[in-house]
DNA sequence: GGAAAGCGCCAC
DNA sequence: AAACGTGGCGCTTTCC
């Protein structure tokens, strides 16, 4: 059953059930949309799939009451991968806009949604209407209009079941973007200030260096002779040109090469000063919300980073986010997420997930065997007939389209071993290199290279042309891959047994999940885990021979992992 | 004095 | 060893 659903942007809203085929039946007005969703929800039986506008205009409201909700489709994300599929991106994807081009009038922009806005914003129980349709028209009605067109436009489509999918789990990912978001990564703030004070010194007034830094910058502008700031490229540049050492970039590999004592103060103070302003307290401050009494006792100080993610952000379908910069979490303040006591952290990863999703879609046969493996690469080696770091070079560069260094001569052995897997994404390269689009394996399609003449005809044409070959050649791994960690994703909300507040997924990063859970249930947690990975390569792939396996771990440290 | 470009590094 | 895909983001410099 589908229910359509709108809030009046007061707490209640209006329901809708959708039959198929049967006449609609008639409009409910709750005065409490979360009490009356809830209680859908829980009626027994298959929950309904909840059909609305934008699960971030939505979703985020019921979550803080408390309702989770297992379906949903999302209009404007559907939209989105609708209009996609026809080469159109760039066209408007809101509700409204899928709704004027219906009834063809003037189609309105999307809607800007400034930093913040997600769960991480401070409770303004179901704000006012962001809907982007005319004043008047009838939200609910409209909103029942758009979604039947758009399942009319799927069963359209060459391969409706597999858009079906697709339109399924980019939806249920946009439920676990905004649960994440609301539960949050647990942060020891604590942890991270003594990491920071460990590598960086105390923390400096505002404005200045942290002492270590300051120190690196004095040594340097020692060595040269005047004073030089190392956050400056430019005046790197010039000092390593008046020391007798000229170098093209100021890049880390490119000083690595430069034999001068100037060298290892730079190296270190690119590093640290990385770390102090991506990372530094500035960054915590900003982040990391202490819980409300987390901080009562001799406990630690219990926090939360709560990222705002973009899903369907990135053109592959990998997920963006806003703010924090959590798709980066370096590996230095890792060992400042912890779970809280009495909880533990779960994570899973999949290992050489593309060239994985490579053998799976090309139907490559000597690849799938190698992709059956625990270890593709060491068996890829085998086959090779080399090492196992050159054979993984090898693939990537078929992935990436790199075709100079180290990798010509490993391509040549790659394409004759795994002729059907070079030809995949060949052909996708070539297809990008003319100008066209590609699909995933589910249909997400690639945009349209902007003026293709104009491209072709620049003075570098070429280049353009090529640069979009590579681009198109990895769309349909890369793209694919997302596709796996979105129906994994799905999965595994199904699956998860439930948590007290606080618990389940609390980080995505485009082939990892992190659980957060209480100890008790860490053993079920892992199983879950295992049903979910099952169920994606089936529901994705069928009975293909190619394995997915996870790298399933149960910690209290991010860092350990 | 703010916007935008350029650079560079972090993650997968 | 180093130019090969997707991003976010902070700093400096340049532009208006």
């Amino acid at each position: 059953m589908r229910i359509a659903v709108v809030s009046d942007g007061d707490g209640g809203g209006w329901l809708r059930e959708l039959g198929d085929g049967t006449p609609p039946a008639p409009v409910r007005r709750v005065g409490d949309l979360a009490a009356a969703v809830r209680e859908a929800e829980h009626s027994g039986g298959q929950p309904p799939r909840w059909v609305w506008a934008d699960t971030e205009d939505l979703y985020p409201d019921l979550v803080r009451a408390g309702v989770r909700v297992s379906r949903c489709h999302d209009a404007s994300l559907t939209e989105a991968l609708l209009l996609g599929y026809r080469a159109r991106h760039t066209e408007p994807h809101s509700l409204g806009a899928a709704w004027a081009r219906l009834h063809d009038l003037p189609v309105p922009d999307d809607p800007v949604r400034p930093l913040g806005e997600g769960t991480a914003a401070q409770p303004a129980l179901f704000e006012a209407d962001r809907s982007t349709l005319p004043p008047g028209t009838d939200r609910l009605d409209a909103l029942v209009e758009v979604h039947a067109d758009q399942r009319g436009r799927i069963s359209g489509l060459p391969s409706p079941d597999r858009m079906a999918l697709l339109v399924a789990v980019e939806s249920a990912g946009a439920l676990a973007a905004v649960e994440m978001s609301h539960d949050g990564l647990p942060w020891r703030p604590e942890v991270h200030d003594r990491v920071l004070t460990e590598i960086l010194g105390p923390r400096p007034r505002s404005g200045q260096r942290p002492p270590v830094l300051a120190d690196l910058a004095a040594q340097i502008s020692e060595v040269v002779g005047h004073e030089v700031n190392p956050d400056s490229p430019a005046q790197v540049l010039r000092a390593m040109a008046w020391v007798g050492h000229p170098v093209a970039s100021t890049r880390s590999w490119v000083l690595e090469g430069v034999d001068h004592p100037l060298v290892p103060l730079l190296l270190r103070y690119k590093e640290l000063a990385r770390l102090y302003s991506a990372n530094g307290w500035a960054w915590l401050e900003t982040w990391v919300r202490e819980l409300p009494g987390g901080g009562t006792g001799d406990g630690p100080r219990l926090g939360r980073f709560r990222p705002d993610y973009v899903v369907g952000g990135v053109v592959s379908g990998r997920w963006a986010t806003r703010g924090g910069g959590a798709l980066q979490i370096p590996r230095s303040v890792r060992s400042a997420v912890r779970a809280d006591p009495g909880w533990v952290l779960v994570r899973a990863d999949a290992g050489q997930l593309e060239p994985r999703v490579l053998a799976a879609v090309s139907g490559d046969g000597a690849l799938a065997a190698a992709a059956a493996e625990e270890d593709l690469y060491a068996r890829l080696a085998a086959h090779v007939g080399d090492d196992r770091e050159r054979a993984k070079i090898g693939l990537l560069a078929a992935m990436y389209g790199q075709t100079s260094g180290d990798a010509a001569p490993l391509l040549a052995t790659m394409r004759r071993l795994y002729p059907h897997a070079l030809e995949y994404v060949d052909a996708a390269a070539r297809t990008g290199e003319g100008g066209g689009i590609v699909r995933s394996w589910l249909g997400r399609t690639s945009p349209a290279p902007g003026d293709w003449a104009a491209t072709v005809a620049a003075a570098d044409g070429d280049r353009r042309r090529r640069a979009h070959g590579r681009f198109t050649r990895n769309f349909v791994v890369q793209a694919t891959a997302a596709e796996w960690a979105l129906v994994l994703l799905a999965a595994l909300r199904q699956e998860l047994p439930e948590t007290p507040e606080g618990g389940g997924i609390v980080f995505f990063v485009h082939d990892e999940v992190v659980l957060h859970v209480p100890a008790d249930l860490a053993e079920e947690a892992v199983r879950a885990i295992d049903r979910a990975q099952t169920r994606t390569r089936r529901i994705l792939f069928g009975d293909t021979p190619v394995r997915f396996p996870l790298a399933v771990s149960v910690t209290d440290c991010y860092a350990d992992l």
